[in-house]
DNA sequence: CGCGCAAACGGACAATTGTCTTTTTTTTAA
DNA sequence: TTAAAAAAAAGACAATTGTCCGTTTGCGCG
């Protein structure tokens, strides 16, 4: 038995730089480093031992004294605010996969309640050449940080986070999802909606309220007659029980709105458990709408009704935004991009039952 | 109005080496850099004015000089299957925070069908002083891989994924988790299982199903006349409408098991739909159970049983594991480390009718 | 055998940083 | 005011790479 003899025993010590790769070679340092950047004036089969020599050594040159010596970095660092939320997730994937087909290394820092200080400094200590917020996070924080960048002539975008004073933003239009939402209610015949969970004082949840209303004075209804929250009478624990306390609540203290517009799809899914919990049906008695387009809205009888954020395009305006600017001065105004949502109507909304 | 004059109109071109930020402080590049290594024999005021100017100036010297002069780069490379598991998400998540907590900088690849070769080369590239392969990946490729890392003298470990041949790896026990979940449903009454999903042939999933079987035979019961699997019979689009799909099979082909086994919480959710479609009840006519204990299990009624995968747990042992191979030579034999998992009893499971 | 040319070699430089040593300047103490 | 001590400056080197340039090698051809 002579095998086990594929593997050469040539257990030498890793090979870490074009010098040593090139003894190994045996070839001068400059060839190989000539042959590696592709020059012209060498044979076919001196190329071919470098490059079969590659394969074998799996060598790769130091990215450091090969950005040190002037050579763009071609990467991108994104602060993401967290992974709880799955939509963040995925649009820091998709950012990835995109930058990546532009031949873009992306550097990623989960931040998580952190101040971003850390994650900046390190980006720019690896000499990106663009940041990238993906998220909500402190709006003081956060422009103190974009001031920073801008003295230092590194480009920067925040995706989400709407509202940010100077920065270059791509964001969903919320308050139009929120039309949209509303407007699809309204035709179904509700006039009068329970709001779930929009009592947080985030922007984005202002933002998202004042599409409500402009939808509903569109058509000569008043806000406050038409929606009620009662978002502080319940312990809020989980979005999913929170949801599914709220209608409950709606149900139980009697007169309840025929349509209930969840801040998101968890939310909506636990209004959905609380409409069956009160032995009603989903649409027939109560419509429920979400907001996100999670997968969950599809892992509930009946699916949810909910706003799509267009992930896809989003990342796409944001990572083409990024590309044109990384290498250039920096523009002198801030770029604002607002993408338009997506409504997907499922089986969680209905016409209204005349009561 | 004399505002707006609290920030400097130097817009001069930013500082880029050490060099120049010296001239700016009006300091030799030695002193600076002597500051900011922390040398003795300076004087409080000159290190003031440096880090004052710090301050203003945001100036952070050069990752790339600065590993190139032999500093260990105190990076570890992640390549990670995709970001569309929420548990990998988790424990992506919690590796990056247990990874800064030891101030050790997390290079992260989200590969995603690609081979991870170009992920490799990269962080090879950049000096890792470790890899890690979170999730499943190709065998055949990542056994190559991880032979080029060993050849290179990079230390490597696989989370997740068990039996890569000459792997570090931190892994579930997923045997034990199932023998668990068998166990429980055996107290409870329950003699005959539906399998949800069991026939994809990942090597996870024939680890789990030997768990089922050991748990049965350890009662004399055989696993062939217990289980059933009829997988091949539904068409599969989502796991939801997958497990949905299969019980509302199991029932309508009359004499159905009494519990149902899902591979994952959302076939379980599916299938808990699935019961609910057909007129019975979870758990009073039907047990099911699911795995991962991913959030889903609480947004669903009944709550969902299943097995947690301690991802903290298993996060800890392999941080523990890479900061103690990291920048010393790699350990002969591989290590494997099997992580106990933890049954979580909710509702979806109770004592089995006797029909 | 000698010439010319292509190909490879070998040396040098630049990029930035930390560190070491030597020199100069500043501060302190007498 | 002067000498000593402390602090800062200045210069050099190493780390790795790409590139430039002059030199050497090897090969074919006459």
């Amino acid at each position: 038995m002579k095998s086990k003899h594929t593997e050469p025993k040539t257990v030498t010590r890793p090979i870490r730089s074009t010098t040593e790769f090139a003894r190994h070679v045996g070839l001068a340092r400059t060839t190989v480093s000539r042959v590696l950047n592709g020059q012209p004036g060498l044979k076919k089969k001196t190329i071919d031992r470098v490059n079969r020599a590659i394969e074998e050594t799996g060598f790769v040159p130091n990215a450091y004294a090969l950005h040190l010596k002037g050579k763009r970095t071609q990467t991108v660092g994104v602060c993401v605010q967290n992974l709880s939320f799955p939509i963040l997730v995925n649009k820091l994937a998709s950012l990835q996969a995109k930058l990546r087909d532009r031949e873009i290394t992306t550097f990623i820092e989960v931040v998580d309640g952190d101040s971003c200080e850390g994650a900046v400094r390190n980006f720019l200590s690896l000499r990106v050449e663009a940041m990238v917020f993906l998220g909500y996070f402190d709006e003081k924080k956060i422009e103190r940080q974009l001031q920073g960048l801008a003295n230092n002539g590194t480009p920067s975008l925040v995706i989400d986070h709407f509202g940010i004073k100077g920065a270059n933003t791509v964001t969903l239009d919320r308050a139009r999802g929120m039309v949209a939402i509303t407007e699809h209610l309204l035709d179904l015949g509700h006039r009068r909606f329970g709001l779930l969970g929009y009592s947080e004082s985030f922007r984005s949840t202002h933002e998202r309220t004042r599409g409500i209303r402009e939808a509903l004075e569109e058509r000569g209804l008043d806000f406050d007659k038409c929606t009620e929250n009662i978002d502080d009478q319940i312990v809020r624990t989980s979005d999913f029980e929170f949801g599914r306390a709220l209608v409950r609540a709606f149900i139980e203290r009697g007169r309840p709105p025929t349509a209930f517009i969840a801040l998101n799809d968890v939310l909506a899914a636990g209004a959905i458990h609380g409409v069956r919990d009160m032995g009603f049906r989903v649409p027939e008695d109560f419509s429920v709408s979400g907001f996100n387009n999670q997968d969950i809205c599809s892992m509930v009888v009946p699916n949810i009704t909910s706003v799509d954020q267009r992930v896809d395009k989003t990342v796409q305006v944001a990572v083409d935004f990024v590309i044109a600017q990384m290498g250039k001065p920096l523009r002198a105004k801030p770029v604002v991009k607002m993408i338009d949502p997506l409504l997907i109507v499922r089986g969680s909304t209905g016409p209204a039952r005349s009561r």
